[in-house]
DNA sequence: TATGAATGAGTGTTCATTCAT
DNA sequence: AATGAATGAACACTCATTCAT
């Protein structure tokens, strides 16, 4: 009698599809942030995916998709969990706390993700550029709505341009985890959501 | 009566040689910078230069030496005319707000420039990355000597890390270079730095 | 009724990578010694063998894997057909005489495969000359176990020195079948055997 | 007063000239032995010589040029060395004998140039080869003739093969010195002269 | 659907040779 | 005569992509 209650049911063949996906995905991910990703051959990410070169065509354009394909993932995984954790919070000021400490969080427990993203998608390739921007646009639009919202509620200072303060806070962000990755000795990375923070929320100069 | 002082006088074979060094290195600016440094063949590089393929390899070890000897031509260049103009500023606050200006008065008058900064030099190879990165500690040394100054004539909060002003520094003016460089319509630049130090020194949120 | 053994069975992928390999290095014998180890492009090598550039790095490190695995393949042959044909020869000199003839037989079959190792194995490379020696020695040690065999028989004289026996007769080869390859109007070779080994044996001065 | 007796005149233009010439030559032999003649460039036979890479191509028509001319030196220094020592001796075999002497006498005393003869003239280039036919032929003939007086003498078997002779005596030295040659602990060589000439002259068989 | 052997276009680099000085 | 900077043709090797099985 065949159990009624397996571990895993087994799977259809569309989930077997999206398993093998995002295994390659996650293949991509790894594979290009310890390589670099042109230096990073496609028969390397076939390798970590456990698949057959060829394999890597059934699911993906080419490598270029690859790469934009597995931004995507990555980011869309990334938002949903801010978007989760971050609606519950009462103010402007505590969203964009919430959504920092994330950040650095989802930076700090996986460095090769983080690696990922600020160095492999730095591609100077007009068509990368182009295909990462939506995708990117998404998680600006998050940071814009919560100082827009900030403004509203005089949170923030209205006179300050919502568009430089989200590339202020981008900007921020991008230097911080880059010179955490490239640090010999990573220490924690979370923590540095509260100075950080300070910083944006009351400048340089004391009041 | 024969002039002593030519114009331009016959130039010594030094000079000579300094100047195709020279021209070589802008040429792999604007090269780089229009295909980007992994899609830019050498032989590009040369034609663009107007010399043989060859003879890049009498000036250079390769094509990751002319990289990085362009940068470091770039870097200094930029850092000497800071030097100049901002020594003369009379405070840490000035001095800052020198420095910004022409950091994004030299990305505004040369986009070719600007976009070799922006992009090309962010390539995840860790070779590049390392002979990168000591030039650019000449830059950070001074942002951060100007902070420095400033928490001990008061002018900035004393609580607040160097590092970590720098960093915010440089992330924001990063993320503004490039915003603008994205844009179709690439508009004034170096006006932003108004409102971009109000909110490096005065923060998001309103006193 | 299907026949259940067919002449030429489909081939396995195991048989048809051997005999790719096999195509390959024959095809490198015939290049190398056509145009020159040094001037012999791999590319020509790819097209003698009726493959593509890339596939030679499927089977072979680089170009000088190549010919070092092709004088293998090419040595490996001679000496399994030299051993079968002289074991049942009954004294040294018979053995002797059988080996030089087959080796001079060899050479006169296929010139193509003389001139490869004649010329084109002459190489002064270090790791070339190294990786060649292996083999060599072991077309070497069948001479010598045949002039200690002779000695002990009586057949030879006991106060030559072995390795100085096998010298001279390697030497004496070398030279009739070079000349014999530069000679415009190659006649017979083989039936050199006779004469060089009588000089071999009775040495130029009469008794 | 100046002196009447120099050292050394001043030399004239041809002189110098044909000075140079000769130091190039020399250069080349010990550049192509070293490196090899087809890892050896031109500039480092040019450095080695103390003269510009352009100065070569005052003097000779090419790399190739360079090449054989510098064997056609050294091979015509040793036949005059040669034939000064070999005239005086008695007979056909102390001819022979004094011949080889010389020959091992000379790769012994100087094993750059034994090098330069064993392995980097051996080119698999047809016209490297041809170039240097006409020089060698020379020596053969100095071979021949003392073989054919022997046998008129009645020292050497008149049913042997002149040529054949030459051709074991050049095959028996050669593979004597390349032995030698790639010997990491070179001894002596000029004194297996002895019993290399007991095994030419007598054979391998004992009487 | 998956494989992986085969493809062949593409490129950094070397170096024999030339020639303006 | 001598120089040595400049040339540019040539080539081994890589790897994204394809396709017969």
């Amino acid at each position: 009698m065949p159990s009624t209650r397996r571990t895993s049911p087994a799977p259809t063949p569309a989930e077997r599809k999206a398993e093998r996906h995002r295994g390659i995905l996650e293949a991509a991910v790894r594979a290009f942030s310890r390589h670099g990703y042109h230096n990073c051959t496609v028969a390397r990410v076939a390798q970590e995916a456990g698949v057959a070169d060829g394999t890597i065509y059934l699911y993906f354009q080419g490598k270029e998709d690859l790469l934009v394909s597995a931004f995507r993932h990555v980011l869309e995984g990334m938002l949903a969990r801010m978007d989760e954790a971050v609606a519950p919070e009462p103010g402007a000021e505590a969203k964009l706390r919430r959504t920092l400490e994330l950040h650095l969080g989802f930076m700090e427990d996986d460095p090769e993700l983080a690696a990922f993203l600020q160095f492999q998608l730095r591609q100077p390739d007009e068509s990368i550029r182009r295909a990462i921007s939506g995708p990117l646009t998404e998680y600006s639009r998050r940071i814009e709505a919560i100082f827009d919202a900030g403004k509203k509620a005089g949170s923030f200072r209205p006179e300050a341009g919502t568009r430089l303060l989200r590339r202020v806070y981008f900007g921020a962000v991008d230097e911080t985890v880059s010179a955490w990755l490239l640090r010999a000795d990573r220490g924690p990375l979370r923590q540095k959501a509260g100075p950080l923070l300070d910083v944006l929320l009351h400048g340089a100069v004391p009041r």
